[in-house]
DNA sequence: ATTCATCTATCGAACGTTCGTCCGATATTG
DNA sequence: CAATATCGGACGAACGTTCGATAGATGAAT
């Protein structure tokens, strides 16, 4: 196939997901809004969803550039378009709003893996739709999951418990497949934690080495079947006669 | 075997390592010294390699627990025992300080990386000895790897500009040997670059999710061993009658 | 051996800036 | 006109950095 072509259903393939897992900034503010509205002094639906889609937004542009603690409120005001007071009308404290992103990202990115795999039945499958899904989510929820990433260790000790937790459920979840696999036989006997941690790893590039993916011509969809690939090899039934390792 | 025999067997590997690679904070701190002399007011090399050991590693643990950026030098000050006035006898600036870690850490760790690999023949005992090496070293420097990892990103432009292309030289060196490796038909022919960021993205997780693999039991010889047999099924020519893909 | 002058390494108070946060004033809306 | 949403200046705390003071070591002169 044609690069050109590769790419153009490449990037049919990432706007179908994007429309099916039914993801957005503006969806996950209003679940924000809806499940944190005590610490939002906006009464009105439309302007405090839209405003913190703006707020969010920023923030993670910001933090993702050159980090939470060295971003301001100055800077986060200007971003936004707000003032320093106005911004207090959506949060309580700077250390509440890097909590709120938090726990949100966590949320929805565990509920949407989990939904995609269920579609499938055979171990197969269902692994090969949780790396798509892990990787065409975080292409699409990029700076979010690269937020979560980095700035996991820098929160509170209980807050940094439920994010480690949060990440090891995921884990868990590919964890599992592997584990029907091996009990059906499509897989071979092999750790099958250890299998799916360092296969988070792999997925865990893709988003935090964006720049250099790009610059090498990958893309999301593309990088999904590598990983796929990776896999189907590093776990296929060792035949009969190479087991004399 | 048993765990504990095992344990034992990995303990002993990473400390023979530690002697052979002949890398300490004390002789990475002398070559900052030798190096950076011009920032460092201090003559007496004794005091000043001893007090800047004490400000690295001090550096490192504060920075690896909350952010570089969240660190201040009050901090630091306290946890090395030296006074405010005093810090600034080794360094010009904070932002100097993050950079000559930085410099210095990327430095010694691709010499080591070289070196060690530089010193077997066949691509697969060369790439052997780049995941044990990068594992084993990777765990003797562990804060250091975890600074360069977390920090880069907040580096002025012309400093992150190196990071990024340092990092890729590392990455580099794994896929020269894996082309090697296709080159005699050891390995299939698959795309080398792309290998090697997955292997890299693996390694990598090692000291990043210390915790996680600390907690599974896992040691750092233990990972490289499963690190290289993810290579060895990734890489493993295809058997004739499987080609038809 | 003692003294004194010099040099070295370290100290900690102080400076100007910027930070997160608050709150009375103002603009906008139904 | 009342209610709501936003504003921007002000506050104390904490920041990176500076600099004159100081304690200890060194070495030459007495």
């Amino acid at each position: 196939m044609v690069p050109a072509v590769a790419n153009r259903r490449a990037a049919d393939e990432l706007r179908a997901f994007r429309r099916d897992a039914g993801v957005s900034m503006t969806e996950l503010c209003r679940a924000i809004y809806a499940e944190h509205g005590d610490s939002v002094s906006v009464q009105n639906e439309t302007i405090a969803v839209a405003n913190l889609a703006r707020i969010v937004d920023a923030t993670l542009a910001i933090a993702n550039r050159k980090g939470f603690a060295a971003m301001s409120l100055r800077d986060l005001a200007r971003r936004t378009g707000l003032s320093l007071g106005g911004l207090y009308a959506y949060f309580q404290s700077k250390d509440e709003l890097v909590a709120v992103i938090q726990r949100q990202g966590q949320r929805q990115i565990e509920q949407v893996l989990r939904r995609q795999v269920d579609q499938h039945v055979t171990a197969r499958a269902r692994l090969d739709e949780a790396i798509r899904a892990h990787v065409l989510l975080s292409e699409i929820l990029r700076p979010w999951f690269v937020f979560l990433y980095m700035e996991a260790r820098h929160l509170g000790q209980a807050e940094r418990r439920q994010a480690v937790a949060m990440e090891e459920a995921t884990e868990e979840i590919f964890a599992a497949i592997i584990r029907e696999g091996q009990a059906d036989g499509s897989f071979r006997d092999t750790d099958a934690l250890a299998a799916a941690a360092m296969l988070k790893a792999v997925l865990q590039d893709w988003y935090l080495k964006h720049g250099k993916h790009g610059r090498r011509g990958q893309t999301a969809a593309g990088y999904a079947r590598a990983v796929q690939e990776l896999a189907t090899r590093y776990l296929a039934p060792t035949p009969m006669e190479e087991i004399t390792v």
